[in-house]
DNA sequence: CGGCGGTCATTGGTCAGACCAATTACGCCT
DNA sequence: AGGCGTAATTGGTCTGACCAATGACCGCCG
């Protein structure tokens, strides 16, 4: 008898079962939370921290007054959450700054032409924004942001100076 | 005043703030949910919201009758707990195998002796932690551990097959 | 004096019920 | 038939209570 397992996994786990085997789909509204507490036989609290902690991961998006929805699995909110549990708080500075120029230089050898550039030399905000997104992938962006903004928050000034960006435009 | 946010991922941020603040490690135990909920002037089935959340991706741990302690972000199993609900997610999956490509092509870049890399042009898992071991980035690392785990998590095998191991090589 | 066992405070687990806020559905009036 | 206001539905939050598991404290006994 080692069933003893959490039962706010198992809550989760039904509520999970339950949406598949009514075989609702991405859209549909599924049943109210005091229906859900009714049908399971479990409280309307239990119920909440399960629908609660679903809604995080992004499966389903709850409307104050209008009811729980299954979502698209496609959504991004997985991604958001890697990131944010990427970079915490006890990330080193020295650390930051060099992750964040690695990001950046991974960038520029993808890049294939380096005059779009040019025109953001003077600014160093511009000149990384512009760079990262030319890579076009949702992950690396978003990691990068995070990234950044814990590098903002730390009071620093530019990444680069103006002689390291021109640089970045010679080596091309 | 755009501050509208949900009051749940708010409490979750709250949280997670709090204990980075506090200076807690991995293994500490931290405060009781009634001091939570004390000190963040929410109620206690708020703060449980939050927290059995945090205890699903594996950031905490909560014991019946001794309390929630931090764990190691080795054990986080939010990867796999996000991906169980993702097996679909296939347009993302590029984005995982292309950062993963970006991160270790500017662990590359910046790598000055190729030859610790050619005892390992065998296997693609060593090839890969070699190679962003050089970095000595803590950070970095982090981040490449993370997008790595999510990455196999999809059960896929290797990231370059050989000929591009030796490419790698040959690029020195 | 020291080890042992029991008691009790602390803490998580769960529930019932209440009230508010936002949305939606319905029916009435025009 | 259409528009509008009201009531029902539904999520959001809180209070309070009780149970269950753990752990610390203290007194008892060897």
């Amino acid at each position: 008898m080692e069933k003893k397992r959490n039962a706010f996994e198992t809550n989760i786990s039904a509520i999970k079962t339950m949406i598949e085997k009514d075989g609702f789909v991405p859209g549909d509204r599924i049943p109210s939370e005091r229906e859900l507490a009714e049908r399971l036989s479990i409280s309307r609290p239990s119920v909440r921290e399960a629908l609660r902690t679903l809604a995080y991961l992004g499966i389903i998006e709850t409307r104050h007054g209008g009811g729980s929805f299954l979502l698209n699995r496609d959504d991004h909110t997985y991604i958001q959450i890697i990131a944010q549990f990427l970079v915490t708080g006890d990330s080193k500075f020295e650390d930051l700054a060099g992750t964040l120029r690695l990001l950046e230089q991974a960038a520029f050898v993808q890049l294939a032409d380096v005059s779009i550039l040019e025109e953001h030399v003077d600014s160093d905000a511009a000149f990384r924004e512009t760079l990262i997104a030319t890579i076009d992938n949702d992950l690396f962006e978003r990691i990068w942001r995070q990234v950044n903004a814990f590098y903002q928050s730390f009071g620093q000034g530019e990444l680069y100076t103006r002689a390291e960006r021109e640089a970045f435009l010679k080596r091309s």
